[in-house]
DNA sequence: TATTGTTATACTCTATAACTATA
DNA sequence: TATAGTTATAGAGTATAACAATA
């Protein structure tokens, strides 16, 4: 009875169709959406010296000045011990500084320098242009819907 | 003019707030969303003996039987070099098989065993529990919404 | 020539434990 | 005792190059 003929058995050739199960998991298309997202990020960012994770902590410190390593730490979602190698590599560049905190000496308060505000704007660009060709297909209103929706998830 | 005082400068102690900057990405949405999902799918998975990764496998598998390896590579994301180690933890527990592929003697059939469906049946019903507890702010409609127009990044 | 599976290798990201100095 | 920064280390995930067998 079925027609099978109409659905081409076993022979699509640009099939990316990962079934019913993975089809239907709003996580699996968030981790498509997110590798597509860093992997153009990545490309966008290595003329610059930077990653991903090292543009988050610029401007991190850029929006939070003086923040010490731990606060870092908790607004990105890495642990301080592997936040270590970052900052010494972004301090070796001079793009920020670690000074003495004000009322905790155990901590480290960050800043950018001058060398580091630039380029992170000159990053900021583009990524802004990273992020309109990503989400070309998108207008703004469905940014702000996007954006709306991914923060209920696991809240 | 500006009451500074309503916006507690520099001193909110449960403060997340990453800038204006990551913000106002959607990159920075979609990645956190995505380390929310993967870190409890990866805890609901494990007293199984899966990953997201492998448990993506098993899916695909089941949802075309007879693939081959790069198929699964390709429908996935992952690399045939990196695919071989985890085809072959699979294997080694009597997930899957690897037959030889009718009209290619390079290549090798993948399907599931009576023992890997199974598994992938009851690991089903475990990420159907993840996906309701971290959509649970989220109604049938909005999920739609957020599939489709995660979909349409990087298109 | 191109592709499949494979091995080897390296690099990034992440996770944990332990140490020190301060609080 | 708890926290900040640090070191060391190990585990994933991901990337490339090269090879043998086959198309």
């Amino acid at each position: 009875m079925a027609p099978e003929a109409i659905r081409s058995p076993e022979r699509r050739r640009d099939n990316r169709d990962p079934g019913p199960l993975l089809g239907s998991l709003v996580g699996y298309a968030v981790r498509r959406a997110n590798n597509r997202i860093m992997t153009d990020l990545g490309i966008c960012l290595a003329p610059l010296g930077l990653r991903p994770a090292t543009f988050a902590i610029l401007a991190t410190i850029d929006a939070h000045p003086g923040i010490i390593q731990a606060g870092v730490g908790a607004i990105l979602g890495i642990q301080r011990a592997n936040l270590v190698p970052l900052l010494s590599e972004l301090a070796g560049r001079r793009l920020i500084e670690r000074r003495p905190a004000p009322h905790d000496n155990r901590a480290q308060a960050l800043i950018l320098t001058a060398t580091g505000k630039d380029l992170l704007h000159e990053a900021s660009r583009e990524v802004r242009m990273h992020e309109d060709r990503m989400l070309m297909q998108l207008d703004a209103r469905d940014r702000e819907t996007l954006v709306a929706l991914l923060g209920e998830i696991g809240a």
